[in-house]
DNA sequence: TTGAAAGCGCTAACAT
DNA sequence: ATGTTAGCGCTTTCAA
C-alpha cells in the first residue's frame, strides 16, 4: 500500500509538482490557474500545457481551506412520511444541480422533518456548506429561524412573510386564483375547494388566491364546501361524498395528491366527468396528465425554480447583487375536465 | 467585515484556539477528541468540559484534508427524462442520508444520463467524495466502467453481471417468479407480460422471473402476449389492445408506470378489473395501492436498499470487512387486481 | 502522558 | 512578472 490512503495508490498530482517540475514558486502556478494577479503570457501558457498534458486538478478541499469556502450548497429535503413520494423535491433537486454544476459548486443533500433540523444543523456544523437552499416553506419554520440566527446565506424555494428572506416561488396566490376566475367566468358556479395542510404555506398561498377569484368578481364563496387540511384519504373520501350531496358542480384540488384520490373517489362512486362534476388541480403531475380525461391543472416549472434558487444563492454567497424575491413563471392548463 | 469571510463574522473556535486556552498542545486537543493515542484522564476530561461548554465542532474539511478524505459520499442519480419523477431514487437518497449521518458522513448527489456521465467525472475529479452510490444498473453501464477504472469504492444499488461488483438489490428475479407462480397456480393460465426497457437491469430481471415460472411448471409461456420496451404510452396502448384481442386473462406489468398507463386504458376501454381481466404489477407504488381496485403487486423496501447501500459504501471506505451482494427483502402483495 | 514540528494542497500578503 | 513566506485547521510522526 502506497503512504497515501487513496483508492489506487497513484497519487494525484499537486501544485507543487508542477512548479518543481517546472522551475517556477507554487504561487506562481496558483496564478495561472486562477487566472488572478499578474503573469507572463509565456509562462502562462507553458502551465496550462502542462497542467492539461499531466490531467492536472485542483485539489477543491485544500483551495476551500485556504479560502474558507467550501464550494458545497446544501440542499434540505423534507423526510416527512407522505413527502418523500412527490417528485417536486426530486425536480427542484435536478435543477440545484444544474445550477451549482455551472459554477463549480456540488450540492449535499441532508434531510429535515417539520419538527426535527438536527441534520441541517449538523451540516453547518461541520462547516461543509457555504450556503443552504430550503426547498418548502412552513407556517413555523425552525430551518428558516435557526439559518438566519447563524448568519448563513440561505434562500427559500416557497413563500414567506419575512421580506428579510431570499425567496424562490411561483405566485401560486395569483396564479390560483387566475385558474379560479377563468372557471368562474366559465359559467361553472358552486366550486368546492380541497385544501391541503395549511401548516405548508403554498397550500394557504392556494386558498388565499381561491377566495380572491371570487372576491374579484364580487362573489360569495360557498364556505361549506371548502375543506382545509386534507390530509389523508378518509378525510378527502368524506369530503368529496358532502360535496357531491351539496350538488357542486366543480372540484378544486390543492395537489395533484387530493386530485388523485378525489377522482378515484369519484370513479368508485359511478360519477363520471366532467358530466357529473368538472375538477381540476392546484398542481400538476404526469398522472393528472394522462387520466381520462386530463385534467385541468397549473402548471409549476420545478426545475426552473430550482435553477433559479441555486443560482440566486451562489450568487449570494459570491457577494454579487441578487432579487430578493424571484416569481417563476407558471402556466394554466385547461384540459377536459373542465370542460 | 472581519478578516475571514465567514458569514457572521464571529469566527469558529479551532483547537489552536483551545490550546491556547488550556495551556496545553495542538497535539493533546486533537487526542482528546479523537481517543486515539494516550492521553491523561484529568486534561481528557478538561477539555472535553471546554468543547462542550464553548461548542467547539471541529472543521471537518481540515481533518480531511490532513487524512485525505473528504468523509462525503457521491450519490449519482439519473437524470433521464423518465426517470426524474420516479420516487424510487428519492427514497434510496433519504435511505443513504440516514446511514451517511449515522457515521458522520455527507451526501453530494450528482446527475446523470445513460450516455452522459461527466458530471461524475467531475465528482471524482475535484475529490469530493470518498466514495460512491450508483442508484441503477444499466446493461452497458458508462458509471460502472469508469470507477471500475479509477479504483474508488463504489456500490451499487441494482444488479450486474460482474461479480467483482458490490452489489445491493432485492431479488427481482427470484421475486417476479414467485409472484407470477402464484398466479399460474391459482388458475389464472393466459398472462401477458408488459415489460420495461431493457437497456435496463432491473427490467432484464423481472423479465427472466417470469419466465422462470413458466419453466418451473413446465408450462409454455405465450410469446405473441410478452412485449419488452413498453417505454412510451402509445405502446402500451397498443400493447393492450391486442392482449384484450387475444383473450389473456391477466397482465403482468415490468412496474407501476406501465401499470398506471395499462389500467388508464382498460378504463377507457370499458374494461372492468377483475372481471373482464387481472391485472398485476411487478413494482408497487402509493398509486396503485389507492386504485380501485388495489393491484397485486411486488413490494420492494426501497429506503432499506439505500441504507444498506449507504453503510456497505462507508465500511469498504473504512476498510471494513463488507459483502459483496446482499439481497433486501420484498414482500408480495396480493390484491383485488387479481382476486 | 505531553509537545514540537512538519505536512495535507492550496491561497494571499508582501517582497523583489 | 515572479518568488518568499505564512497560514487555513487539522493529523501525525518523532522526541521528550
Amino acid at each position: 500500500m502506497n503512504s497515501d490512503n487513496r483508492h489506487n495508490g497513484s497519487r494525484n498530482i499537486t501544485i507543487s509538482d508542477i512548479a518543481r517540475e517546472l522551475n517556477l514558486s507554487k504561487t506562481t502556478i496558483s496564478r495561472a490557474i486562477s487566472g488572478k494577479g499578474r503573469i507572463g503570457e509565456a509562462t502562462r501558457k507553458k502551465i496550462l500545457d502542462y497542467i492539461k498534458l499531466h490531467n492536472y486538478k485542483p485539489n477543491v478541499i485544500a483551495k476551500g481551506l485556504a479560502q474558507k469556502k467550501t464550494f458545497n450548497i446544501g440542499v434540505i429535503l423534507p423526510a416527512d412520511a407522505n413527502l418523500t413520494e412527490i417528485p417536486f423535491f426530486q425536480n427542484c433537486l435536478m435543477g440545484i444541480c444544474e445550477a451549482a454544476a455551472g459554477r463549480d459548486y456540488d450540492v449535499v443533500v441532508a434531510t429535515a422533518t417539520e419538527d426535527d433540523i438536527t441534520f441541517l444543523k449538523r451540516l453547518i456544523d461541520n462547516q461543509k456548506v457555504d450556503g443552504i437552499v430550503l426547498t418548502r416553506s412552513l407556517v413555523n419554520d425552525l430551518p428558516v429561524s435557526y439559518l438566519k440566527e447563524t448568519g448563513i446565506p440561505f434562500v427559500l424555494i416557497g413563500s414567506n412573510e419575512d421580506d428579510e428572506i431570499v425567496q424562490i416561488d411561483s405566485n401560486h396566490t395569483e396564479g390560483c386564483c387566475e385558474l379560479t376566475s377563468i372557471l368562474l367566468k366559465s359559467g361553472i358556479k358552486n366550486i368546492a375547494l380541497l385544501a391541503g395542510n395549511q401548516n405548508h404555506m403554498v397550500n394557504r398561498s392556494r386558498y388565499a388566491g381561491f377566495l380572491k377569484a371570487y372576491e374579484d368578481l364580487g362573489i360569495e364563496a360557498d364556505d361549506s364546501i371548502i375543506f382545509p387540511d386534507m390530509n389523508n384519504n378518509i378525510l378527502i373520501q368524506r369530503a368529496v361524498g358532502i360535496i357531491m350531496s351539496k350538488g357542486a358542480d366543480c372540484i378544486i384540488c390543492s395537489d395533484d395528491y387530493i386530485c388523485s384520490r378525489a377522482l378515484a373517489t369519484l370513479e368508485e362512486e359511478g360519477y363520471s366527468i366532467p358530466k357529473d362534476i368538472t375538477i381540476a388541480s392546484f398542481y400538476n403531475s404526469v398522472n393528472l396528465e394522462n387520466h381520462n380525461p386530463p385534467v385541468t391543472a397549473l402548471k409549476i416549472n420545478v426545475k426552473e425554480l430550482g435553477i433559479t434558487a441555486g443560482k440566486t444563492l451562489i450568487n449570494m454567497i459570491s457577494g454579487e447583487g441578487i432579487e430578493q424575491r424571484t416569481w417563476v413563471n407558471y402556466e394554466i392548463a385547461i384540459k377536459k375536465s373542465t370542460s
